[in-house]
DNA sequence: TTACAATTATTGTAGACTGCAAGCATACAA
DNA sequence: TTGTATGCTTGCAGTCTACAATAATTGTAA
């Protein structure tokens, strides 16, 4: 591959990366960026380990532990103490953080359809296929760089 | 658009902040990701004032201006007062700050390279013009939004 | 069983990044 | 000349982040 093409890729990647930040801060329903992040794995994922929730988002687990306490002040996630495993701290939605929820995904889903607008009608299949085989990409390759550096399997089992 | 596709969309979307933040923050040759991203703007768009420079990154002028202080203090931009009106900052690169972008470059190009390398050749044309298409369609969006709120012309106009 | 190591999560600390509001110097207009 | 607008910087406060140290629990081996 060209340089030429790779800098241009970049490019279009770093306004790529400014124009989405600006859009995700604002269709956060009320809490921050990272928390509505954290909401929204517990909702995609279903109950989870404070560890399993980091693994996804990638955050160290002093973080997401003092992002999960505001969340639940909020009253948006529920904490209880594992039975079988007593360490362990499972993560799930309270009933109002399901409706704070709804109400982000609300917000992201009209913004991303009128982003969707602007692309004539025959190519957003395309472009959303394309925009998921760069993801799957960037996640072999670093799939692959971990599996070089230390025989890793990912995701860490089941808890 | 169906809401299905919308969410698979946003769950890619998700999925790609978190693998290029990665990224991004691991490729910035010993500077920090917000001083990174100033230097390779005006490597990309030359001599430019301050205010010029904030509205190219989205930023507020008062976190450009410390971001500034801090590269300025590594001797990678220089600062030097307007001539014609003394109120505005120019903003250029140092020969060392020229030096570490190409650094930053260099690494970046390289991780992009790789990522690419798991696309097969024949696609990868498509899913970078693809790519644009999708950003090109979010400035629009926005803009769109700009111009319905204020008559907005963008761009701050010359200096 | 007890001592020691590993796992899971939380707290202490410190630094980076951010924006709003206030301030300062300069330019422009009446 | 006086008032207003502009461009940038500083004061401040809040958020997000990770590393190191800690606490509680579990598993392991003598």
């Amino acid at each position: 591959m060209h340089t030429r093409q790779i800098r241009s890729y970049r490019r279009i990647l770093r306004r790529f990366e400014r124009v989405t930040s600006s859009q995700l801060k604002s269709c956060c329903s009320g809490v921050t960026l990272a928390q509505c992040l954290v909401l929204l794995e517990v909702d995609e994922g279903g109950r989870l380990t404070m560890g399993q929730l980091a693994t996804h988002l990638r955050l160290d687990n002093s973080t997401l532990s003092r992002t999960v306490d505001g969340l639940v002040a909020k009253g948006l996630l529920g904490r209880e103490r594992g039975d079988s495993d007593r360490r362990i701290v499972w993560i799930d939605l309270t009933p109002e953080g399901a409706t704070v929820c709804r109400s982000i995904h609300e917000e992201n889903d009209a913004h991303s359809r009128r982003v969707f607008d602007k692309i004539p009608a025959s190519r957003r299949d395309a472009v959303i296929r394309d925009f998921e085989i760069l993801v799957e990409a960037y996640l072999d390759c670093e799939a692959e760089a971990n599996s070089e550096t230390h025989g890793d399997p990912a995701e860490g089992g089941s808890p």
